[in-house]
DNA sequence: CTGTTAGCGCGTTCAT
DNA sequence: ATGAACGCGCTAACAG
């Protein structure tokens, strides 16, 4: 692979010149700068990125680590952080840390090793706050996307706490008053602001006394269909369902599915983000859509600023989620969700 | 951030065993290495990669390019290469070229210059035969994925005739002698086999004179519904409806949900390329349903090959297809689909 | 407008 | 078992 030097001696100048007619940083003859032009195509030089990014000391990279790329609410976040990331000249690495702490150590280790200008981290549940705080002081500009930490972090996610009371208080509007929710693992922030949206809702208001909240939390789709198969075999059962996340509606779905309950004729069911191709298939269910590629733009855009201003305090921003009205609620087609604040969009 | 002199000047020895113990690279004294251990912990430092890079002339990174990120299919086929260069002690670098001639070509040029070990690419359509070419010829290591070439490239896809034709004579045997295809962008190979797939299985046997194939040619959703409309208001309209990925039954299916179409009462369906949860959500569709993950590990495979083995001859491997038998096709639970040779698993 | 040169941080001979 | 020193390819002073 042919270097700078190469091409300065078939061009006859000298490195610096090619240096700087490759990157256009200081005026150069029009006659030589075609020469070295001339040059670098034939032997078809490149600069090395290495080389340029051990000597300018930053590399134009930024590293992303996520709990499981394969999911469509993280791949959807993934398009977002590269396209930004483009736009932004730099290059995305990619790991998955597949929810287990120890691989997300080694992903972190090894973007940092590569040292990445900067890191978005989707943390696995029950991360120590110490790991971003040493991570920081070792001077790595950490970004935490999705799941969010304490406030002195900079992270930008989705709302949670609003959107899930807004979907509650749709199904009591319906006249439910048994609503379960099948929640998540709680040390996971979202999945515990969701918990609280739910009890919000369900206790808020004159009539919260006739109203009966139950909390069912699992781990997996697994652990869901059972939940519900539990729940559903009591002598009062719920009549509608809060699914905290789509990975857990598979499970209630499934459950449903067994008991051949009709939705949302024998039972309603909400979910908590949304599956792609919602409109499309049936049961057309009712739930909150998260902007992950607005999601995962935001992450990449405060990183940079991060990168701009290392100096700057902490910020968090949060991205308002839309709830998409479909029939699992079973609202008559046309019926409309009452939103306590209108929709505002992020640019 | 400390470097190796830091961490030299801290254990009282020279760079050169500090490199060779934080390598490992040549015996040292048990004494010296853990006063180098002490000090590389207590001054926190961590190798630097482009400094490693450039010394040894390979970054242990490969590069992705793949057209759309956020698709299920891709999506899945990433977790397959993150894993695979995870466990190979790669770094992924993603680029997503979004089915743009020109972003895919900066895209390369921004890995190649970031110097990855290799590349693996699922072309746009339209790429030139002549880019791979120039790609090998400056030697840069590449392996096409899902999108295949001539055999003259290192490569690994799915099979997609056989799995066509199986398809597709499951619906002729069912009875059905209108099948019409609704197909895709010809010049995308995988698209164009699944077509001759779909037309062999058409055109095969003594009673193919009573089968009428109809193919149509759509390159978006919005074309496929509008496509499908057409095709049903015809005289004789089809019985079965072929759709040629995801992305067009996506189409398709609006369109029949426009037409108020019962599946697979009033219409029967298959696709080529499953969609995700297919199993939970109605109509079930029949479906090929692709090995993403292994499709990404086993690129990633012969990628390593490939940069160990730079004279090695080119490569082609295609894996098998499954077949999904639900109830789109209008088979009562339980039937089975006649399939030509068993599957084998590929590991 | 152009050239010379000193490192960036590391791995690796070659000595000792 | 350890150290000294060179150079990977490039950018950025500095000098002319």
């Amino acid at each position: 692979m042919a270097t700078i030097v190469d091409v300065a001696r078939l061009a006859g100048v000298s490195v610096s010149t090619v240096s700087h007619v490759v990157n256009g940083t200081r005026p150069v003859r029009p006659e030589t700068r075609e020469r070295v032009r001339a040059a670098v195509a034939s032997v078809g030089y490149s600069t090395d990125g290495m080389a340029r990014a051990l000597r300018r000391a930053q590399t134009e990279c930024i590293g992303l680590v996520v709990t499981d790329t394969g999911q469509p609410g993280f791949a959807e976040m993934i398009r977002g952080v590269e396209g930004e990331a483009t736009t932004a000249g730099l290059t995305l690495l990619l790991a998955d840390s597949a929810e287990d702490l120890e691989r997300q150590l080694s992903s972190i280790s090894a973007l940092v090793e590569r040292r990445v200008d900067g890191l978005l981290l989707a943390q696995v549940s029950g991360t120590p706050h110490s790991l971003l705080e040493s991570l920081i002081a070792r001077g790595v500009r950490v970004v935490l996307i999705d799941r969010l930490s304490t406030p002195d972090f900079d992270q930008v996610g989705v709302e949670t706490v609003e959107p899930m009371q807004t979907l509650v208080r749709h199904l009591i509007d319906r006249g439910h008053t048994r609503i379960a929710m099948i929640a998540g693992d709680n040390a996971i922030p979202t999945l515990r602001e969701r918990r609280e949206g739910y009890l919000e809702a369900m206790e808020e208001g004159p009539d919260a006394g006739a109203r009966q909240a139950t909390i069912v939390e699992v781990a997996s789709p697994a652990e869901a269909r059972a939940a519900v198969h539990e729940l559903l075999a009591a002598p009062e059962p719920p009549t509608a369902l809060v699914a905290a996340s789509q990975v857990i509606a598979v499970g209630t779905m499934q459950a449903l599915s067994d008991l051949k309950l009709r939705i949302p004729d024998d039972i309603a069911v909400v979910v908590f983000d949304d599956f792609p191709h919602a409109d499309l298939f049936r049961p057309r269910l009712t739930s909150v859509v998260q902007p992950n590629v607005a999601l995962g733009r935001e992450a990449v855009r405060l990183l940079v600023r991060r990168i701009k201003h290392p100096k700057a305090p902490a910020r968090t921003i949060r991205l308002k989620a839309e709830i998409a009205h479909r029939d699992s609620c079973g609202c008559p087609p046309g019926a409309l969700i009452q939103s306590p604040n209108p929709r505002e969009d992020v640019r």
